[in-house]
DNA sequence: TCATCTCACTTGTCATACCAGTTTAAATGC
DNA sequence: GCATTTAAACTGGTATGACAAGTGAGATGA
């Protein structure tokens, strides 16, 4: 008595399992049909993965707004009349879709969607990726080259004051940190973030802070050389300058430069002595 | 007896359990320390978590290659010593990451780690975003608007005679389906992504394409209006042909203006009207 | 009034049973 | 002997019950 739907008689809802399946009953009755692309689906997927399109449906249907409590999964299972492994296993999938957040003890909260947070649950996959190809790290790589070019360009097309200000600080926080590895390569990385958010598209802030990321942690390009302190704040500050300019196509070679230059260095230094 | 483990006398996993964790066991017998970040985690996370990132680190360090099958749920569950749902929790995790792909009936496989296939896993995550944030859907559209032009001038840089017929043979047939729709819009599609492959980064491809079908779900941008698919044929040539001439300036220009039509085209026509 | 504590309610985990597909190998028919 | 069929033994999928563990709010005490 003490857990699983007490109102509901025993054997009621597997017995009319068998006749009618209860999720085609709640989809009559909400009737999302024609969301992407039209399809009869007659296909047998999983019991989860009915209630998970349905959840889905409701997110995006109905007026759950971001941080709003989600039904519990005993009610769900009563709603959708199935057992609890099929809705706990549609809610783990939204979670790791980055759409809804549960923690042990509360309800379950609609996480507010977010570029950012959506890549960050990327990032999982993505190392996985990079760790078990290598080409793909190169691809990466050159992606986030031309990325970062593009990146310059825009925000010398784009740039304020402001936005000027906040580069030059950010460059002067790194020059003072040069004897510090750890607080040099955060400063690093804000400074590329900091030039994408110029753009003022989340999605390029998103994805250059997660480049970033993901390429640091393969120690491949972007890294820093301990000794090439100074070099990295001089190729930054021609690439402030270039901004500063307006100029799209010097800010396009400052910031090519620089990450060719890290690169060769890096071939340079680290294949000779393979591995610390 | 027909289920769970039927071999370890019962009460002993939990018994120990309580004393050493078991995966605290299972980990110092692999001990992948330092794999990200040299993190101490002294975080109270999920049993399934752990799980995963034992599973995760298995994936990677031992000779998992791609389609080998890995041990049954049952066999799992013996091993790390904990409960089916544990695991099963665990490796649904794994497979919307898109490591591993599980069939019922069959043993779980290995799924071969592609990019394509990431940013498939993604798509479901990046509809919904854009289904709740009008914002958002503006931004990709920036963003796919930056892309393409990248990829024309890569194209125009990097274009082999092969590429160059290939992308001629699809305006032609997307010239020859003008009558049908669904086929003309197929073959646009095509045009986008054969250009993007030009560049020989399964990033971009991967990207170019994942970004198309995001915009047409929502009829945004890059839509094809009717009546007006000459104009469409006649832009992809004139993209081709910039191309040809490896001209990179002329290839971006090009794609601009085809992006920028299909933009305004849509705004005018159905802004005014809203909605079929 | 405020701090504390208890308790109801939540999710997390385990265990078991059974269902439903898949594979495999033995039994059967030719 | 060989091909076909059938059944047994896998596999994952689902349901359910019980309990542990975490959270939060209302009751209780100072």
């Amino acid at each position: 008595m003490q857990d699983q739907r007490p109102n509901i008689p025993p054997r009621a809802r597997s017995a009319c399992a068998v006749v009618t399946k209860p999720l085609e009953l709640f989809r009559s009755l909400y009737d999302f049909g024609a969301m992407t692309a039209t399809k009869p689906k007659p296909r047998k997927k999983n019991l989860s993965h009915d209630i998970r399109e349905s959840l889905l449906a409701l997110l995006e249907n109905d007026a759950y707004g971001p941080g709003a409590a989600l039904p519990s999964e005993r009610e769900l299972m009563a709603q959708f009349g199935v057992g609890r492994p099929a809705v706990r296993e549609a809610m783990q999938h939204l979670q790791v879709m980055g759409l809804v957040e549960i923690r042990h003890g509360e309800r379950a909260k609609v996480a507010e969607p977010s570029i950012g947070k959506m890549v960050e649950h990327f990032s999982g996959t993505m190392r996985h990726l990079l760790a078990t190809s290598s080409a793909n790290l190169e691809h990466l790589k050159t992606a986030r080259f031309a990325f970062e070019k593009a990146m310059a360009q825009e925000a010398a097309r784009m740039r304020t004051t402001s936005d000027l200000e906040r580069l030059r600080r950010i460059v002067d926080a790194q020059a003072g940190a040069m004897s510090d590895m750890t607080s040099f390569l955060t400063h690093d990385r804000e400074f590329h973030r900091a030039l994408a958010s110029i753009s003022g598209n989340p999605i390029y802030t998103a994805l250059a802070e997660a480049m970033f990321g993901w390429l640091a942690d393969f120690h491949a390009d972007t890294v820093i050389l301990p000794g090439r302190e100074q070099l990295t704040i001089d190729e930054h500050l021609e690439i402030v300058d270039a901004i500063e300019a307006k100029n799209a196509a010097r800010a396009a070679k400052a910031m090519h430069d620089h990450l060719t230059r890290a690169n060769v260095l890096y071939h340079r230094t680290y294949l000779a002595s393979p591995e610390p």
